[in-house]
DNA sequence: GTATTTATTTCGTGC
DNA sequence: GCACGAAGTAAATAC
C-alpha cells in the first residue's frame, strides 16, 4: 500500500466524464492495483477512483491510470507531493458478518409460527423459473403461503412477491397461494400496495427472533 | 487527515455485528470525523468504517469509536503502530460530473425522432400521481407515448413504466398510451418482460446522441 | 423532513 | 461468465 499526499487535479474519462480542480488530497494505491483519491470529508467514499486491473504510468508530473479491460482513464496532474510512503500489509483474513437478510430468513424459518399458530415450513429458497421464493410454508388450514423477506420492506419487494405469487398460482398442486411480506420495517407505500393485492404484512423483531431481549443494555 | 498503519483487530456492533482478526491495516481518520479501516485489496471499499458524527477515544491499546447518534461502536485493539502521520488538506472544491441519466433524458428530448420519424415531444418529467414520466411524446400518428429512461434497463424499470401506463391509460384525453423503455443497455429479462407487456425497447447510443462519433479514438 | 431514485453503485451468489 | 438480489448501501433529488 502506497500513501501519497499531494496537490493534484484529476480527470476521469470512462463510464462518465469528471473533473477535480487542483487541491491537496490523499492518493491511495493498494496492492490490488486500485487507485483512489480522497479528500478530508465524504467519510469513506473517495472523490474518484479506478478499480483493478489497471496500469499506472508516472510521467513527469502526470500520472495516468488506465483500466486494462475497459480503457477507462484517470489522469492526475501532480503539483506538489507532500508525503509518499509505502507499507507492506499482506493478505487480510477478512470480515465476518452477522445480522443480514440471510440470517432473518434462517430465524424466521426456525420460528415459522411467528406468522401464525399451526404454520409449517415447506422449504427455504424454493426455486421457481423466475427466482427463489424466500420461504414457502403452509398455514393451519394447509394452504400454501409464499413469504418474501426484506430487512426494509419497500415497493420493489411487493412487486417481486407479486410475480412469484402469479407464477406459483399457475401450479395446480400449490394453488391457491397466499403471500406474506415480512420485514423489520415496512414503508407505508409498500404496505398500501401489499394490502391492495391481498398480501399480508408482518413486521419482524430481529432481536426477539434471535432470543435476545431487545432491552439488553450490553449491545450498543 | 490522519493516516495510521497498525496491526489491529476490530469489532463493530451496530446495524450488524462484525469482527476483523488481528492483521496489519490502514486506519484513515478524516477531518469530518469518519474512521475507515482498509486492507490492501477490495479497491476503495474499506473493511469496516464509522460515519460521522462520531467520537474517538484512545485508551491504552484500545480505540473506541462511538457514533454520536445511533450509538454504533467500532472497537480497535491496537497491537503495533507502524506509521502515524497528520496532514492538513483543507476543504475540497469537489467533483464535477457529466454523463448520467438526467443528461440522457435531455439528449433524448432534444432528439426525440431517435424513437421514430415524426415523433414530437409533449414534455419531459410529465407529472402523475405516482411520479414523473421521464418523457411524454406523440408518434407520427398522434398517439401518446410514455418513455422511461434508464442508463441500464432492468426489470424494475419495466415495472415502473407499467405502473405509469396503467395510470395514463385511465385518462381519456391521453389514452391509448404506448410505452417505450429506453436505455443504454437493456437486460434480457427486462426485454422479455417489456415485450410481454407490449412495451417497445430502444437502446440509446449516448455518444451518438451527444453528437460525438462513437469511433472517436480520443475518448478512452 | 420524508420518500424516491440513482450509483463510475459495489458485492455476493447461483446457474 | 452472466444475471439477479442485497448493501451497515450512500447520495441526490423530488415532494
Amino acid at each position: 500500500m502506497r500513501l501519497v499526499i499531494a496537490r493534484c487535479s484529476v480527470d476521469y474519462v470512462g463510464r462518465l466524464t469528471a473533473h477535480l480542480p487542483m487541491a491537496p488530497r490523499l492518493i491511495l494505491i493498494k496492492a490490488d492495483g486500485s487507485v483512489s483519491i480522497h479528500c478530508d470529508d465524504r467519510a469513506f467514499k473517495p472523490l474518484n477512483w479506478m478499480n483493478p486491473p489497471c496500469k499506472i504510468r508516472e510521467d513527469d508530473g502526470t500520472w495516468t491510470v488506465t483500466h486494462s479491460k475497459t480503457g477507462e482513464k484517470l489522469i492526475l496532474t501532480m503539483d506538489e507531493i507532500m508525503h509518499d510512503s509505502k507499507h507492506e500489509l499482506g493478505v487480510d483474513p477478512g470480515l465476518q458478518k452477522d445480522g443480514v437478510e440471510a440470517h432473518l430468513q434462517e430465524l424466521l424459518a426456525e420460528h415459522i409460527t411467528t406468522l401464525g399458530a399451526g404454520y409449517t415450513l415447506v422449504r427455504r429458497e424454493y426455486m421457481t423459473a423466475i427466482g427463489p421464493v424466500d420461504i414457502l410454508c403452509r398455514d393451519q388450514s394447509g394452504a400454501t403461503v409464499a413469504v418474501e423477506i426484506k430487512r426494509r420492506g419497500e415497493i420493489d419487494g411487493v412487486e417481486q412477491l407479486t410475480r412469484y405469487l402469479e407464477l406459483l398460482n399457475r401450479d395446480p398442486l400449490l394453488a391457491p397461494v397466499r403471500g406474506v411480506f415480512a420485514a423489520q420495517e415496512i414503508k407505508p407505500q409498500a404496505k398500501v400496495l401489499a394490502m391492495d393485492r391481498g398480501i399480508d404484512c408482518v413486521t419482524l423483531d430481529y432481536d426477539g427472533l434471535r432470543g435476545i431481549e431487545p432491552e439488553n443494555p450490553t449491545l450498543f
